[in-house]
RNA sequence: GCAGCUGUAGCUCAGUUGGUUAGAGCGCCUGACUGUGGAUCAGGAGGUCGGUGGUUCGAGUCCACCCAGCUGUACCA
């Protein structure tokens, strides 16, 4: 292959929007998907996994009107020419599978799933392409019970990933509310499909862009500081004041104690009781935040909050929404908001597609992906590197079965442990490699130790410690600082010493 | 998708009104040190200047298009 000229060479590159992770970001998510995991589990919900590739069908994402995916998933034909479809979430999926397994699965069917999830979608500071969700969802029970239970469950899974109470909160609203509002102000009904999609989606942007871009969005519209104009949906005066009392009833979140929630549900009742959907939904709201409030969750945890509006096209009652709450300055001093790291809600229309009957179900999905950089940078994840293997390096290459015998002694008593299997000529190199792998300690045995019938441990912590405070080469060299001889039966039990005085520090 | 900004070594960046062989710091490799990590010193490797085309005697620099990244916005199951 040496006739490949360079510039003809293959580029090694990552394709956009995807990310590679090394030993520490996997460490962290392992311990963060089983804290997440104890948590659902204790809730009794119970592990199924479905595969990453779905009939597109299945998933709901032929584009209107055409026999093809929608842009947004990555799409392939089969060879018998049918259309399958990556997962962009794992709730379709789980659709399809209580479905199929209807007579046999216990209802209500509750259970608990993790896995990468991809969108074809333009990619950003933390959205990529391929991203893990973590979801539960109780399928065939329409009882608010099922709901209150997902909002306290998040709520507890996200304080035993360390988040203190008061850093986030699980806002909660409900889909009848929203089209009960539309309503009153005279978009109901399926002529004003689009306008009410308009309509919701400024309502969602209050966090992001206050009362006044949403005001602005209800109206003419608004133009962003890159010059760019959005389209508003053109409401008359009277219907904006409407809405915008409506989403005045949030309360922020940064104000959440005291906070009462039936004050906001009896707000809404006496805003929007001219319209019956708007009053059935504020009884959901009632009826999830009394169950809730029983259970000992308050509104500085699950917190009604009339702007959420989320899943427009499949959730059917209560949505809900995980939100931190605290803000950190990026290295430019700049605020960073994390925003939502989960969400989910009540989606009883999602397996009656598949079903003669309808099947009530609810569900709560964490962003993992999105939730890790947050606790990363709240400094709840281990920053530190992961402790390498013990390195036996190699004196004498004609002496690497002793020394493999030694790795093997330390793997037998379950001490994390390698020879070093790169070229032993240059000694020096094996020590940097040992340091490279963040290895507390290395073994070595020239013939000097062997004629003494010892082995020599070096500590590197240690010695890192130690070389702060040396000058010159000579004395670095000569004080080998931190490294001691033990007999070469002792050599197990001395590892041990070294890895446990590090252990506790 | 739309708008604005930015692409020079692995990383962070210099590079004059267009002018000869494109530089620095950090990192990497080698040696000083053939039995020891760090620091220091010396040396070395590493660039189609994002790509293609154009203007010009001459382009990293100017123009067009494309690609990628950043920011905002739209969409977001």
């Amino acid at each position: 292959m040496s006739s490949i000229s360079k510039p003809n060479r293959l580029k090694a590159r990552l394709p956009r929007g995807l990310a590679d992770r090394g030993a520490a970001e996997l460490a962290a998510t392992r311990e963060m998907l089983e804290t997440i995991r104890r948590v659902y589990e204790l809730y009794g919900f119970e592990p199924v996994e479905t595969p990453a590739i779905e009939y597109t069908d299945a998933l709901g994402k032929f584009l209107p009107d055409q026999d093809r995916p929608n842009e947004g998933v990555f799409s392939f034909q089969d060879d018998d020419g049918q259309w399958l479809s990556l997962r962009y979430d794992l709730t379709a999926p789980l659709a399809r599978y209580v479905a199929e397994n209807f007579d046999t699965l216990p209802k209500p069917y509750r259970s608990y799933r993790v896995g990468y999830v991809f969108r074809n979608e333009k990619p950003g500071p933390g959205r990529f392409r391929q991203f893990m969700q973590f979801d539960a969802d109780t399928v065939g029970s329409a009882s608010p019970a099922a709901d209150a239970e997902m909002c306290m469950m998040a709520a507890d899974a996200l304080e035993a990933l360390g988040i203190p109470r008061g850093d986030y909160v699980i806002k909660v609203n409900n889909r009848k509310v929203l089209d009960g509002v539309m309503e009153s102000i005279g978009l109901g009904g399926e002529a004003n499909a689009g306008r009410r999609l308009t309509v919701l989606r400024a309502i969602d942007k209050l966090d992001r862009l206050g009362i006044e871009g949403v005001r602005a969005l209800l109206g003419e519209g608004r133009k962003d500081e890159s010059g760019d104009f959005t389209k508003g949906a053109h409401l008359a005066e009277g219907q904006i004041a409407r809405v915008l009392t409506y989403v005045d009833f949030q309360i922020p979140a940064s104000e959440e104690t005291g906070a009462d929630n039936r004050t906001v549900i009896e707000a809404l009742r006496k805003a929007f009781g001219d319209s019956a959907l708007a009053r059935s939904g504020a009884d959901e709201l009632e009826a999830l935040v009394d169950l809730a409030e029983a259970a000992g969750y308050d509104a500085d945890r699950i917190l009604v909050a009339p702007s959420v509006v989320r899943g427009l096209e499949y959730y059917t009652g209560p949505v809900f929404e995980a939100e931190l709450t605290f803000e950190i300055k990026d290295e430019k001093g700049r605020p960073v908001r994390f925003g939502s790291v989960g969400g989910g809600g009540r989606y009883d229309g999602l397996v009656g597609r598949f079903r003669p009957e309808p099947v009530p179900a609810t569900g709560f999905s964490i962003g993992v992906s999105r939730l890790q950089a947050a606790l990363q940078a709240l400094g709840k994840l281990g920053a530190a590197a992961e402790r390498g293997p013990v390195v036996v390096t190699v004196f004498d290459r004609e002496r690497i079965a002793d020394y493999q015998r030694m790795v093997q002694a330390l793997r037998a008593a379950g001490i994390r442990a390698e020879l070093y299997l790169g070229n032993p000529r240059n000694f020096g190199n094996q020590l940097k490699y040992a340091d490279k792998r963040n290895s507390p300690c290395v073994v070595i045995q020239g013939a000097d130790e062997k004629a003494r019938g010892e082995v020599q441990i070096k500590d590197l912590i240690e010695g890192a410690k130690a070389a702060a405070a040396i000058a010159s080469n000579q004395e670095w060299r000569g004080t080998r600082p931190a490294q001691f001889a033990v007999p070469e039966d002792r050599l197990v039990e001395a590892v041990r010493e070294v890895l446990a005085r590090h252990a506790q520090g």
